[in-house]
This record gives structure tokens, C-alpha cells and sequence, in this order.
DNA sequence: GTCTATAAATTGATAGAC
DNA sequence: GTCTATCAATTTATAGAC
């Protein structure tokens, strides 16, 4: 491949990820991205044999940023559940909150399109198990309160992720449709839902 | 109207709303939605005019199954916020639980069309100003902790919706897929997002 | 009101020139 | 590699008979 071919099929694939994270799959259309390219139609299908590999090689970049990377790390570093909360809900609040139309765009994907999981996704994932045992170890050792793992991570998730999918129901309803308090609401999230949480699966006395 | 006239009418509501809450208002198909009707795609332009016009029809319909009638009564009705997060918490899962298509529906057209909500439902909508007094109020009375009503509302709708709206994503990766104990984990929340919520908010010492 | 047949529009994909 | 022109398939919408 020469210099120009990397450059017009990444701007394919910007402009295709833009396309797709508004519209989702069904909802995209190839013409934009065409346009949004600066680019033919014709193109798409050169580099792309089809709207659906379209799709696929930009769900693939997304996930990888989405996930992974920092999330990993912190799993592996972290040596109890109080700790690895705060630093886990930081992080993810931060990756979230710089790229807000990743989670609605995976969630559709992954509720319209199931099989998309039990593959590739899950193997290469996070170490669920290290974070199951860290729970529970830190329940047995008094850090924290007895809880079932999946209720507390479920717990961590729903409020690092939803406020973020559910933006347009929550900034007119409870922000009057202000966008810098709800933009100002979101970032302070980054240590208020890890507060929350602690003070919840503090040990009973 | 007939009484044949309501039924073809009901019949084709009752198809669209499967097939839009199944598929996404791009993702629907008019033929679909025909054949589980058990009648033609004519008819369904004859009751309503367009595809865009019957997925307007099903939007309505939906929106008042799943929230207010029950929600709106017990705003009303509660008077301290332990009170009012336990059986919110309790009403709300259990509505989402039985319809845990719902959610989903209602945030993709709220996301990918935001300018939805500020017009009928936005005022025909619950208490809000009721539920943030409550929780001020409570906090002053030394009932609950001092937070941030939007904090604890965004909490607690997070934990009630998220799970089953994620539900695709959390039980491949938390419960090995395992359809029943994921089952089972979604009615064991009706009482554990209320504990968890209520140790968090309890008043320091 | 309900059907069949068909139009009209949209859109993903390909052929072929340069 | 990139373009124009066009095809083919899908899908919404309508005309007109019964």
C-alpha cells in the first residue's frame, strides 16, 4: 500500500465511525460516509467490500478503545475492592465521559446482535475472576461488607455507564436542558459514585 | 368505528410495537409487522398513514406502559426518601422486568431523536420537584445524609434500568450466560438496590 | 375494510472508463 | 486508486378491484 491508500482508508474509517456511533448500523447510510470522506461511494466498497465489513472494522477499533488497556491494569494492580473501586470508577468515568457515544453504540450492537459476544470479546477480556476473588477476599479479610460480587459490579457499571447513554433523558429533565451542568454533573461523578459505593459496602459494625 | 375496525386496528399496534421494540424504528419492517398482524401491508397505511406515523402510535403507547400510573402514585404518597427508594426501587424493577424490552426502545428514540422529549412528555411527566424537596427535606431531617438530589435519582434510575438493559452484555461475562440465574439476580434486585442505595445514605455519626 | 398488483423511492453494490 | 453511471434489491407507499 502506498501513502495515499492508508490515508483515504483511514478517513473512511473516521468518517465511517462517525456515521455508524450516531446512526448505528441500520440507521447508517453509505452515501454520508462517502460524503463526510470527501470521498465516492465507489470507494467504500473498494476498501470495504461491504457496509457490513464496514461495520465490523469500526466496531473493532471502538471496542479497543473502549476497553481494555487501563481497565486491565488497574485490575491488576489494585490488591482490595475499596481501592480498586475508586481507581476503576475514576478511569472508566473518564474514558466514558471523552468518548460519550461508545457505550449506547456497543450496547446496541450487543442487544440487537447477541452472538457478537461469546466469540472473540469474551476471550480476550478482562480478568472477571480476579475481580470475583478480590470481592470476596476483601468481604472475608472485614475491608468490606459480605456482598455478591455480581450485585456490587453491576452496581459499579450501571452508574459509571448509564448516566452517560441516558444523557438526553436526564439533562431535560432534571439539568433543565443546561449542558454545562449536566458536563459539570458528569465529571464530578468521577469521585461521587465512588464515594457512594464505599459508604454502601462499608463493614457493619 | 366497528368493532372489526378496532380489532384490525389493535392487532397492527400490538405487531408494530414487537417488531419496532424488537428492531428499532430503521431496523422495523412494514412487512413484518403486516405478517404478524395476519393481514396486508395495504392495511397498515389504510389505519395509519406511514410507517413513521405508526411507530409515533406504538412510542405513545409504550411511554404511558411504563412509567407513570404507579410511579406518580407513590411520589405522592411516600414521605421521607427511605421510604420512597424502597418502593420506587421495589414498583419500578418489577414494571421493568416484566417489559425489559421497553428501556431500551424508549432510550434509542430519546438518544438517536432528542427532540422528543421536551415537548408532551416533559409536562404530562412525574413530580420532579416533589422527589427533589423530598430528598432535601429528608436530609435537613436528619433522616438521610446531605447529597446532591440528582446524584441519588441518576443512582438509583442507573441500578433499576441499566441491568436489564444490559443484560445482553452482563450475563454472558457475569453468569455464564446462564438465562435463569440472571433471571433470578434481576428479581433479587427489587430489595438490593434498595439496601444498597439505603446503607449509602444513611446519616453520618 | 381488505385484498392484489404495482409504483416510487431509497440504498447497497458493481461495471467500466480514466 | 478514483470517478461516473448504472444496476439490483429492498422497502415504503399507493391505485384500484372487490
Amino acid at each position: 500500500m502506498t501513502d495515499k491508500d492508508l490515508k483515504t482508508e483511514e478517513k473512511i474509517l473516521e468518517a465511517a465511525a462517525n456515521e455508524f456511533l450516531q446512526k448505528g448500523k441500520s440507521g447508517a447510510r453509505m452515501q454520508e460516509i462517502a460524503n463526510n470522506a470527501g470521498i465516492n461511494k465507489a470507494l467504500l466498497h473498494y476498501y470495504y467490500r461491504s457496509k457490513d465489513k464496514l461495520f465490523e472494522s469500526v466496531f473493532t477499533v471502538v471496542i479497543k478503545k473502549l476497553l481494555l488497556s487501563k481497565v486491565n491494569k488497574i485490575i491488576e494492580e489494585e490488591k482490595d475492592a475499596i481501592g480498586l473501586v475508586r481507581r476503576f470508577v475514576a478511569t472508566y468515568i473518564d474514558i466514558i465521559n471523552k468518548n460519550p457515544m461508545i457505550p449506547f453504540f456497543v450496547l446496541e450492537e450487543i442487544t440487537k446482535n447477541p452472538g457478537r459476544l461469546t466469540n472473540s470479546m469474551l476471550n480476550s477480556g478482562l480478568p472477571i475472576n480476579k475481580v470475583f476473588n478480590l470481592i470476596n477476599d476483601s468481604a472475608k479479610q472485614g475491608v468490606i461488607r459480605e456482598i455478591e460480587p455480581q450485585q456490587l459490579i453491576i452496581n459499579i457499571l450501571s452508574m459509571s455507564i448509564f448516566p452517560v447513554i441516558g444523557r438526553n433523558m436526564f439533562q431535560p429533565i432534571l439539568f433543565n436542558d443546561n449542558k454545562k451542568a449536566f458536563d459539570q454533573f458528569l465529571e464530578s461523578r468521577k469521585t461521587e459514585v465512588a464515594d457512594f459505593i464505599i459508604r454502601s459496602i462499608q463493614p457493619d459494625k
